[in-house]
RNA sequence: GCUGGUGUGGCGGAAUAGGUAGACGCAAGGGACUUAAAAUCCCUCGGGGGCAACUCCGUGCCGGUUCAAGUCCGGCCACCAGCACCA
């Protein structure tokens, strides 16, 4: 027998025996089923790992070792994605290269994901920030850029005041950077822009045909937010010009009695001789233009606004002439940047025109109250009234009616929207992909030639960004100032950097072929890799990386360059691990926990089995101390059933049952997030082994071949150590029969009214007739007055209903 | 405000499809072993009442459907996350 479980001992041997073996190598037998697992690679901060890390980490590799043992090919790689913000920031205030920061923060992770006994098959590992890597990054730019699908642009954009780079809308949280929290402005600056909008209905259309958790699918497309209505034009007064404007609601069109456009909108210039109150128009523009997005989202609470005397349009519908006001509500970077206002039926409308006394007509009866009083919104119920040929119709055919009209009319169309912007795409920074692009004077933009990537990012004495905005690769004058490729004059290179999406938004085809030097990955690998099987990932990415991910790899497939719509075929993500406290783990807040103390106190094993067990995957989960010390305790049990262990080839009969039940249940556990009743199942099953004083061979082996995905290293061992044949990594995935999940004599509980008054053992395809005799006899006390009812639930429970 | 999620013992959490609420683990209490402690093993462990067999109450709150509701329906409340005037 072997002594006292020593995993000081027992975790390194395994990991060098794993590597030594290279038991996790992908193969490239294309022949064999094949298994995408893939999880987030991690950016390789200062910090080094935190204990959030291990539990997307374990669950994955808990999927990939048994999809080995079923017999798969598996890929399930790991990689860095190490260009960003932290790393420059660090190298700025320590006068270090970020590429040196880099290696020293990839082979601590490396180190400490290593000693968690992970199945990476490390010989895949890529790093966004290599040359032969961030090539392809660049590749696939110039494809979006020879497509049309990358622009630059003179734009306000967000502008954070201390890491001095533009930020795309989705990474400003609360009107704060999202990254360092500092205050956002507006800034104009000339950006690349990617037209993410223009694969706005593809990404929709593809969530129908991938398994993604619920509420992901739901966000994404909640993030792309489409919404169907109508353009509308309405004649401008003694103008030429029409201002057109979207409208989800074209039914109530009838009670549009003024009309809203945004301070930027190009009429108010082109129009400004017709605005007799020009000064209070110039006054409020100003004002508006120094609020940024988010402030002008935070006075929203009160209407402001101005009326543009002087200039009126006229309801296409009714014939009157309304008036024309600008209001700061009203946004330029959504729709047309102009409404019609309904204030009877739509709540902005109602506040503003209550404020300024605009007239409110009723379109849509249905309401209690009289709408002078209170919006009504309604549109499931209401009927139209007020308006001409919609008189009562409902609000969905009123919208058919009237779109027709406008068709036909020629003054409007139907029209889809979406509230995806354009995807932001330059940094002013230095630690990212260079963008492969010359600008020259005489031949505007011209994108560098495939033969000439990858792009260095070369050396430079500062990586601070300069105060007006320029990327700290602008100072270098040699490196900046070429020829032009097309007419041979003088051109300047860019010199903003991508973004950190963009190393992210194809990493997974790079997995399936990463030395390729030709090509970003063979034809071959991806048609048998993709799609990535099961994606897992942190909640914080279901709308960014997960949208630019999926669109980039759709503008491949559109390019021939991948042959599936969609890369990721399964979607869960992870709940947060928070400190014991139950707060979020921070440094300030003192409650942070390193994996690298449980790994030496406890072990790997035992980690990863605590960091399973500790509640359910899709769910946060506060870290107690005291529950690491029970799944040590528990692995303890199972080194300690070697003590009573016995011969035996199959099952003993009092536990086949019990066995089918467990492997049955772990097996599916396993595929579904369910880890914690997975091993809750296993807790159970060593439980009884204990009970019963013994457990055979058979019984064992399956045991540790459950538990190994879990807990690796201590079930390899005891494999070894007790004689079992080959290596655990290999052996393969115990089976179960349905049949013999069941007992031969089953619980019944009886129940008199409802409720619980005996139980009692029934053979398990007993007589329906003779269980509620038996189950009768058992209550009989309980049932008085007359039977009315009996219910019987084969195997489960008998219900006497009695008066 | 809108959207999504969550609400079950002292704690983390279980409970396919409505069918014995509290699996599994932690903590706590009692006992065994020990000179003692740790470790380990055994027992108890939702609340009230009873000497006891037993009994009543109990899954955020109010109501409903059903033989039967943590689970379904209607109406609330609380907390967490995301979004922010999207026409």
């Amino acid at each position: 027998m072997k002594e006292y479980y020593n995993h000081h001992e027992v975790e390194p041997k395994w990991q060098k025996i794993w590597d030594d073996e290279k038991a996790f190598a992908t193969s490239t037998d294309y022949s064999k089923p094949k298994y995408y697992a893939l999880v987030e690679f991690p950016y390789p901060s200062g910090q080094g790992l935190h204990v959030g890390h291990p539990r997307p980490y374990t669950a994955l590799d808990i999927v990939a070792r048994k999809r080995r043992m079923q017999g798969y090919n598996v890929l399930y790689p790991m990689g860095w994605d190490a260009f960003g913000l932290p790393t420059e920031n660090y190298a700025i205030k320590n006068h270090i290269h970020p590429k040196i920061v880099t290696k020293n923060n990839v082979e601590r992770f490396k180190n400490q994901l290593h000693s968690l006994g992970y199945s990476f098959d490390w010989d895949r590992e890529i790093n966004t920030t290599d040359p032969g890597y961030y090539h392809w990054t660049q590749w696939i730019f110039l494809k979006l850029f020879n497509a049309g699908l990358a622009y630059k642009t003179e734009m306000p954009i967000n502008w954070c005041t201390s890491c001095k780079v533009g930020l795309a809308n989705e990474e400003v949280v609360n009107g704060v950077c999202e990254r360092c929290g500092s205050e956002v402005v507006r800034k104009v600056k000339s950006q690349w822009m990617l037209k993410i909008t223009e694969y706005a209905e593809k990404l929709i259309e593809g969530l129908d045909s991938v398994d993604y958790v619920e509420r992901i699918a739901t966000q994404q497309r909640n993030w792309i937010g489409k919404s169907t209505g109508a353009e509308v034009q309405f004649a401008l007064t003694g103008k030429e010009d029409k201002l057109t404007v979207y409208t989800t609601r074209c039914d109530t069109l009838f009670g549009a009695t003024y009309m809203v456009m945004s301070p930027e909108h190009p009429y108010i210039d082109k129009y400004k001789d017709s605005i007799s109150n020009w000064d209070e128009v110039c006054a409020y523009r100003e004002e508006a233009s120094k609020k940024s997005d988010f402030e002008r989202a935070e006075l929203a609470k009160d209407k402001t606004g101005v009326e543009l005397k002087g200039l009126t349009a006229t309801n296409p519908v009714t014939g009157k002439e309304i008036p024309i006001w600008i209001s700061d509500y009203v946004l330029m970077s959504y729709g047309t940047g102009a409404i019609m206002a309904v204030p009877a039926h739509d709540e902005r409308d109602w506040d503003f025109a209550k404020k300024f006394n605009l007239p409110i007509i009723e379109v849509v009866a249905g309401s209690d109250v009289p709408v002078t009083e209170k919006v009504y919104t309604d549109v499931a119920t209401g009927t139209l009234v007020n308006s001409g040929f919609l008189n009562g119709l409902s609000v969905a055919d009123a919208k058919a009616k009237m779109i027709e009209y406008l068709e036909s009319n020629k003054i409007g169309c139907a029209k889809t929207n979406y509230k995806l912007r354009d995807w932001v795409f330059s940094r002013q920074r230095y630690w990212g992909e260079p963008i492969p692009i010359i600008h020259c004077d005489k031949c505007g933009y011209v994108p560098l030639k495939e033969e000439e990537l990858p792009l260095m990012l070369p050396e430079v004495e500062s990586y601070m960004p300069t105060d007006n905005g320029e990327s700290p690769l602008a100072a270098m004058t040699e490196w900046v100032n070429v020829k032009c490729p097309k007419c041979g004059g003088d051109a300047k290179r860019e010199t903003d950097t991508m973004p950190q999406w963009a190393g992210s938004s194809w990493y997974f085809l790079r997995y399936t072929d990463p030395k390729n030097d030709k090509e970003l990955a063979s034809k071959e690998a991806l048609k048998y890799w993709l799609p990535v099987d099961w994606y897992n990932g942190g909640m914080e990415h279901t709308t960014l990386h997960l949208l630019y991910s999926r669109f980039w790899h759709r503008f491949l497939y559109d390019q021939g360059v991948v042959p599936t719509k969609e890369p990721y075929a399964k979607r869960t993500s992870h709940g947060m691990i928070l400190g014991e406290n139950g707060e979020k783990m921070s440094k300030s807040r003192g409650n942070v926990v390193n994996p690298d103390d449980i790994v030496r106190d406890y072990g790997a094993d035992t980690l990863r089995t605590y960091e399973m067990f500790i509640g359910a995957f899709d769910q946060a989960a506060a870290w107690s101390e005291d529950g690491v010390k029970g799944c040590r305790r528990f692995l303890e049990r199972v080194w300690k059933l070697q003590e009573i262990l016995t011969d035996g080839d199959k099952y003993s009969d009092d536990l086949e049952a019990k066995m089918h039940q467990t492997i049955k249940k772990v097996s599916s556990d396993f595929e579904s997030l369910k880890y914690n009743t997975a091993i809750a199942a296993m807790m159970a099953l060593i439980n009884d082994f204990y009970k019963k004083g013994s457990v055979n061979r058979a019984e064992f082996g399956t045991l540790l071949r459950l538990l190994t995905p879990v807990a690796p290293h201590i079930t390899e061992e005891l494999w070894e150590a007790n004689g079992y044949e080959g290596r655990l990594y290999n052996a393969a995935w115990p089976e179960y029969s349905d049949e013999k999940c069941v007992e031969s004599t089953v619980t019944i509980a009886v129940q008199v009214n409802g409720k619980l008054r005996a139980t009692i053992q029934a053979p398990k395809d007993g007589e329906k007739d003779a269980i509620i005799a038996q189950a009768k006899e058992a209550a009989a006390e309980k049932i008085t007055g007359n039977i009315i009812k009996e219910i019987y639930v084969p195997g489960k429970i008998v219900n006497i209903v009695c008066k």
